[in-house]
DNA sequence: CCCTGATTCGC
DNA sequence: GCGAATCAGG
């Protein structure tokens, strides 16, 4: 699989969603999580809130990277001795007590939330905000046999006894299995033994290809 | 061990 | 640019 614009864009999207470099992997298919992490770091995605904890990096072979010498430090120690203790005026609860020539405190940014099948967002109990509808509306039925399908063999329906040939495409409403009874010890019927099973012949003679498998190739 | 993301490096 | 291999942490 190759990154078109297209799933670029969704991997964008779960990304910033906060979903996992797997399940993304496995939303977007045909890519590991190592390729969805590769590429969301060329694109420029980088570091959200992951579990590993943000420890140097003092990689073995290659020079550290830039570590921070020293975090500017907001607030001098000597611009703020130890007066605070000695004064008993009411003050706001601690929470305060770092930020308090700036603005308000700034409420955090990034709402962890999960994402749900189909791409919805879960929300905790507290939770007040309105649901945010789903990214691709979609609505989710119970499944249901397709009409072509109600009366031929489906997956579910082979046993031992049943012939396993497939009819039709995987995939398509109305795959399902040839549902003969098997010849005994086989897992098709006679006549799918036969196509199954071809004698062997010597080696260099030349033979009609075989018929394909699964009703020969797609056509659409 | 499972998971996570980060980084490296040969292709 | 890509992603497997590897690393490092939870």
């Amino acid at each position: 699989m190759s990154w078109t614009d297209e799933r670029i864009d969704q991997l964008r999207t779960m990304w910033e969603k906060g979903m996992t470099a797997s399940q993304i992997a496995d939303e977007l298919g045909g890519v590991s999580r190592n390729a969805v992490i590769g590429k969301a770091h060329r694109l420029g995605l980088q570091s959200r809130p992951s579990p590993v904890k943000a420890t140097e990096t003092p990689r073995k072979k290659a020079a550290a990277p830039v570590k921070k010498p020293a975090p500017p430090p907001r607030q001098e120690p000597e611009a703020r001795p130890a007066v605070q203790s000695a004064a008993p005026a009411p003050q706001r609860p601690a929470a305060a007590v770092s930020a308090e020539p700036a603005a308000p405190v700034v409420p955090q940014q990034p709402r962890i939330v999960s994402v749900g099948p189909g791409g919805f967002l879960r929300q905790g109990p507290g939770d007040q905000q309105a649901p945010i509808p789903p990214a691709p509306p979609r609505r989710l039925v119970p499944a249901k046999p397709s009409a072509d399908i109600i009366g031929k063999t489906s997956l579910l329906d082979l046993t031992e006894k049943i012939c396993k040939w497939p009819m039709g495409h995987p995939g398509e409403p109305d795959f399902h299995f040839c549902g003969e009874k098997v010849n005994p010890g086989f897992p098709y019927c006679v006549e799918h033994c036969g196509r199954a099973y071809q004698a062997q012949l010597p080696r260099g003679t030349r033979r009609p290809p075989p018929p394909l498998p699964f009703g020969g190739p797609r056509v659409r």
